[in-house]
DNA sequence: GGATCATCATCAAAGCATTGATGACTGTCA
DNA sequence: TGACAGTCATCAATGCTTTGATGATGATCC
């Protein structure tokens, strides 16, 4: 099967791309990519703990841990026991954390307008359904290869 | 900014689904994904370098270099020093590499494969050009702000 | 010939992500 | 009350990726 062919190394180029500016868009604020989604998602969510957070983000338990704790250590989020439901540690952004996201959002958000302008709404919500057949077909290749 | 209208979610959304799809279609040959695309790539190109390996598969030198070493340590890649260019050290797979490669090649061809077959050919040239779009938007933004 | 530039390999540090396994806690149901 | 299922936090091992910095090598230009 030749290369350019594959649609999923479009996909893979798009993700990448739209990273790695994001990455830069966050950057001067002090933050990664997944810590500006986990202050994001914080921020509309106060005392939610690690594992939503996790849910929230699409990433595994794991690796918002480690996450967290790099924005711990930095002051940037608190995390306190909750007061009745004992194994679970509550998560809020601290005033340093509420600033850095503030910071952040707005160079992100203007990646994301940049996007939103490019194109008509017509195109918007045909991008958004053509990744989501692909999505749907890829679910469905896997499940068929898992069974196999 | 919502969070449901950000186009730059459903690009990240899909990739991410995507990745998840290929990294069970090739651990059953013991491969992840880079180290897939790599002995790919390597398929077609025997002896490049590994700089020119790591600018096929589009991650950094260094990052292709720990791929390269988990690859090497497990004997299914072998590097050799170009006979008269000094420090360049050409790559080639193994025997073992190639078994390898084929056997995953299968399964993540039949994921493309099942993209490919979901879509409509216009549908594909149409994404194809819709995320293309995106690219150069994102592009833009992102000068932007790094002049800014 | 010798300075300069581009390319290549590599060390180091930091961060993100995965799977697998473990222990603790809550709420439900028998 | 006691067993069970579900959720949560966390340890450990691997692997990928990035930025930054360093040293070696070959080619080009003066």
């Amino acid at each position: 099967m030749p290369a350019n062919e594959r649609l999923g190394l479009d996909i893979r180029r798009a993700e990448q791309e739209l990273m790695a500016a994001k990455r830069a868009a966050v950057e001067p604020a002090g933050l990664t990519v997944p810590q500006y989604a986990t202050l994001h998602v914080l921020a509309e969510n106060a005392g939610i703990s690690g594992a939503a957070l996790a849910r929230a983000c699409q990433v595994t338990p794991q690796a918002m841990a480690v996450v967290l704790k790099n924005l711990t250590d930095r002051g940037l989020v608190e995390r306190a026991p909750h007061p009745w439901h004992g194994n679970v540690l509550e998560t809020r952004l601290t005033p340093a954390g509420h600033t850095a996201l503030t910071l952040a959002d707005a160079r992100a958000c203007a990646i994301e307008h940049a996007i939103a302008e490019e194109l008509t709404e017509a195109e918007r919500t045909q991008l958004r359904e053509l990744l989501a057949r692909c999505n749907h077909a890829v679910r469905r290749a896997a499940q068929a290869q898992a069974e196999a």
